[in-house]
RNA sequence: CGGGGCGUAGCGCAGUCCGGUAGCGCGCCAGCUUUGGGAGCUGGAUGUCGUCGGUUCGAAUCCGACCGCCCCGACCA
C-alpha cells in the first residue's frame, strides 16, 4: 500500500474527544473515525487490524472444533418474548419496526436465534456435541458509550454456542472454548487474567471472564498471588478477618451530639477516628421492604452481594423519605441500635466493639457501640467489595491484590434455560426426549483491538504486536524524487509481496521527520528506511518499533533478514 | 436518568465577562529554498461561530429552548 494515495490521514494533536491513550492513538493514527457517539468507521489501517484479530479467532475456533455460521442481526421480537428477555434486556436493545409495523430488534446477542435454529436442526444425540460461532456486528443501546471502541453502540463480536447431551458433557465443550480463548488472546499479544465471573442476565452456573490488564479498564478484579484464585470484584469473595477492637470497647454505648455530621469523613474527623471505626448503615428497599445493611465506614457496599444475602429479587437504595420513615432520622444518622428493621451486617463487623454508629435521631451518633451487644443482627455476610489486602477466600496466607482490566472475553455455561424456552430437545440412546445443555462464549473483537493498543504504546505511538499489525513492515523512501531509490524500494516491496507480505510504503513527498513521526505513530513493528545515506552503503536501514537501535542491512539481504524476524515472531 | 464541562476553518485553540460584523497555530493550495526526527520565506483558499427563536440600530458575545459531544455518577448512611 502506498501512503500517498490511500487516504491514510494522521493527526498531529490529540483529538479533544478522546481521553484514553488507546482511543487517542487510534484516532491520531487514522485507524478509526467517529461518526457519532459509540459509532465508528474502521479506516483502512484499522480494518486490517480488525481482520487480523478475526483471523486469529477463526483459526482457534476452528481448531477447537467450532463451525462458523452467520446469523441475522435483525431479529423478530417474538423470539425475545419466548425467552422472556424482551423485558429483561429492556432499553438495552434497539427496537424498531418494519413497514408492516412488525416489531423487530437489532441483536445485542444471539442466544435466541441460535436456539431457535438449532431446536429444529438437532433431533438425535448422535448429532451432539456441536459448537457454532459467528463474527458479527452487535447492537446495544449502551447507557453511556465511551472510550472509542471500548464500549460502543455497534461493535464486532465473536459469539459461539455449544450444545451437549448433558451437563458433564457441556463442561468439555466449555473447557475447549476456555482453552481456545487463552490461545487467542496470547496470539493477540494481550496480557490477560482469567477471573471467576457472575452469569448475570445470561443465566447459568459457571462463568469466566478474560480480562486484558489495563489501568484504564472499566472492570475491577482481585487476585490472590499465593493461590490461583482470581475473580471479578463484583463477585470476589473475601476470607475471614480478625475482629476489630477499638478503644473504650468495654464501655456502654452513649449518644453524642454531632450537628450536621452526615458523611463518614465528617463523622470520623469529628471523633478524630479512623473511618473504619464508623459503622455505615445503609437503608435499602429489598423487594419493596426496607432493610438495613451495615459495612465499615471505609468500605463500599456491593449491592449484588447484599441482594444475594437477603435473598431479594430487587434491591434499591432507599430515598430520603424512606430513610426518614424507617429510621426516624434524616439521611446521615442511621444506626443499627434500636432499629426496627432486618439488619444485615458485613462479616468484617462481627466482633466490632468500641465502634461509632448513627443515632437514628437528627444530629446524633453513638459511641462505644458493641455491635452484637447493642443491636440485633439478622445475619453476618460478605457484603462489601473486596480490596487489596483482604484475606484470600481460598488459601490461608494469601492477601488479595486489586487490579483493573478490560473484559475482552466471557464464557458461560448456560444449562437448559434457552433450550426450555425454545423446546430444543433431542432423543437420547434410550429414545427419551432430553433438553440440550448449552454454553455461550463471547469475544469483543473490536474491543480486543483497542485493548491491544492500550497495552502496547509509548510516547511516540502504537507498538502493534506482530500478529495484529496492519502491516508488519513499513518502508520509508526518503528521496521519492530519486529514481534509483524508488526502483530499489519497488523491488523490495515486490519481493515481500511474493512472500505474502504487503508493505506499507511511505513514498509521500514529505520531509523525513514527518515520515518517521507517522511511522512511529502507526506502529508497524518493522521499519525499513531506504535513502541516499543508506544506499551509499548499498544498504537499507532496519529498525524495530520496539527497539531504539537500527542497523544497515545490505539490500540483497534485507528480504531474507526481515522474513526471518517475522517468522520467528509469529511462531510465539 | 442525574451532575459537570464543551460546541468558533480538516485538527488543536483564542475571542464571549464588557455587543460593533471573526482570529492564531498546524494542516491544505501555488512558488522558491530546504531534505535523517513534525522545515523557512512569500502569496492564497477555507467559517450558515451547533440549531432555532428572542432582545438590540447591530449578536460568536446577552436571554430562552433544543441538539450534539466528552467526563463523572445514587458518595450517602
Amino acid at each position: 500500500m502506498r501512503l500517498s494515495k490511500d487516504g491514510v490521514s494522521t493527526l498531529r494533536d490529540d483529538p479533544q474527544e478522546a481521553e484514553l491513550a488507546s482511543h487517542k492513538l487510534m484516532l491520531r493514527a487514522g485507524m478509526i473515525k467517529k461518526l457519532s457517539s459509540g459509532l465508528y468507521t474502521f479506516m483502512p489501517l484499522g480494518l486490517r487490524v480488525l481482520r487480523n484479530v478475526e483471523q486469529i479467532i477463526r483459526e482457534e475456533m476452528n481448531r477447537a472444533g467450532a463451525v462458523e455460521i452467520l446469523m441475522p442481526a435483525l431479529q423478530p421480537r417474538e423470539i425475545w418474548d419466548r425467552s422472556n428477555r424482551y423485558e429483561v434486556m429492556g432499553d438495552g436493545m434497539f427496537k424498531i419496526s418494519d413497514r408492516q409495523h412488525r416489531e423487530m430488534v437489532l441483536g445485542p446477542t444471539h442466544e435466541e436465534v441460535i436456539t431457535e435454529i438449532i431446536s429444529n436442526e438437532i433431533k438425535s444425540y448422535r448429532q451432539l456435541p456441536r459448537t457454532l460461532y459467528q463474527i458479527q456486528t452487535k447492537y446495544r443501546d449502551e447507557i453511556r458509550p465511551r472510550f472509542g471502541l471500548m464500549r460502543a453502540k455497534e461493535f464486532i463480536m465473536k459469539d459461539a454456542y455449544s450444545f451437549d447431551v448433558g451437563w458433564d458433557e457441556a463442561d468439555t465443550s466449555y473447557d475447549a472454548m476456555y482453552n481456545a480463548y487463552g490461545k487467542i488472546f496470547r496470539r493477540c499479544g494481550l496480557r490477560t487474567k482469567i477471573v471467576e465471573a457472575d452469569t448475570g442476565p445470561m443465566g447459568g452456573n459457571r462463568s469466566h471472564e478474560f480480562m486484558a490488564l489495563a489501568d484504564a479498564g472499566e472492570d475491577g478484579l482481585l487476585e490472590c498471588p499465593s493461590c490461583s484464585y482470581a475473580a471479578n470484584v463484583e463477585r470476589a469473595e473475601r476470607g475471614a478477618a480478625e475482629p476489630k477492637l477499638f478503644p473504650d470497647n468495654e464501655k456502654e454505648a452513649e449518644p453524642v451530639s454531632t450537628p450536621g455530621m452526615r458523611t463518614v469523613e465528617e463523622v470520623s474527623t469529628f471523633f478524630k477516628s479512623s473511618p473504619d471505626r464508623l459503622i455505615k448503615t445503609l437503608i435499602y428497599l429489598a423487594d419493596d421492604k426496607p432493610i438495613a445493611a451495615l459495612i465499615p465506614g471505609d468500605r463500599t457496599m456491593n449491592d449484588m452481594k447484599l441482594a444475594r444475602a437477603v435473598g431479594a429479587e430487587t434491591l434499591i437504595l432507599a430515598n430520603e423519605q424512606t430513610v426518614l420513615e424507617a429510621t426516624g432520622a434524616p439521611v446521615g444518622f442511621a444506626g443499627p441500635s434500636g432499629l426496627e428493621l432486618p439488619i444485615y451486617a458485613d462479616m468484617t463487623l462481627k466482633g466490632y466493639k468500641g465502634a461509632l454508629t448513627g443515632g437514628n435521631q437528627a444530629d446524633t451518633h453513638f459511641i462505644n457501640i458493641d455491635l452484637e451487644r447493642d443491636a440485633t443482627i439478622e445475619a453476618f455476610a460478605d457484603l462489601a467489595f473486596g480490596e487489596t489486602g483482604d484475606p484470600c477466600p481460598r488459601c490461608n496466607d494469601g492477601k488479595l491484590v486489586a487490579m483493573r482490566g478490560i473484559e475482552v472475553g466471557h464464557v458461560f455455561k448456560l444449562g437448559t434455560k434457552y433450550a426450555k424456552s425454545f423446546d430444543a430437545t433431542f432423543l437420547d440412546a434410550e429414545g427419551k426426549e432430553q433438553l440440550v445443555v448449552m454454553g455461550c462464549y463471547g469475544i469483543g473483537v473490536s474491543r480486543t483491538l483497542q485493548a491491544a493498543v492500550e497495552q502496547n504504546y509509548d510516547k511516540h505511538g502504537i507498538l502493534w504486536p506482530m500478529s495484529l499489525a496492519p502491516y508488519k513492515i513499513t518502508m520509508l523512501g526518503l528521496q521519492p524524487d530519486d529514481e534509483e531509490t524508488m526502483r530499489i524500494c519497488d523491488n523490495i516491496v515486490d519481493a515481500f509481496r511474493s512472500s505474502g507480505e504487503e508493505v506499507l510504503f511511505d513514498e509521500r513527498d514529505e520531509r523525513p521527520g514527518v515520515k518517521f513521526k507517522d511511522a512511529d505513530l502507526v506502529g508497524c513493528p518493522i521499519r525499513i528506511v531506504v535513502s541516499k545515506r543508506s544506499l551509499e552503503k548499498g544498504a537499507a536501514e532496519l529498525k524495530l518499533r520496539s527497539s531504539e537501535d537500527s542497523e544497515f542491512v545490505p539490500i540483497a539481504d534485507i528480504h531474507e533478514r526481515v522474513m526471518s524476524i517475522i517468522n520467528k515472531e509469529m511462531q510465539n
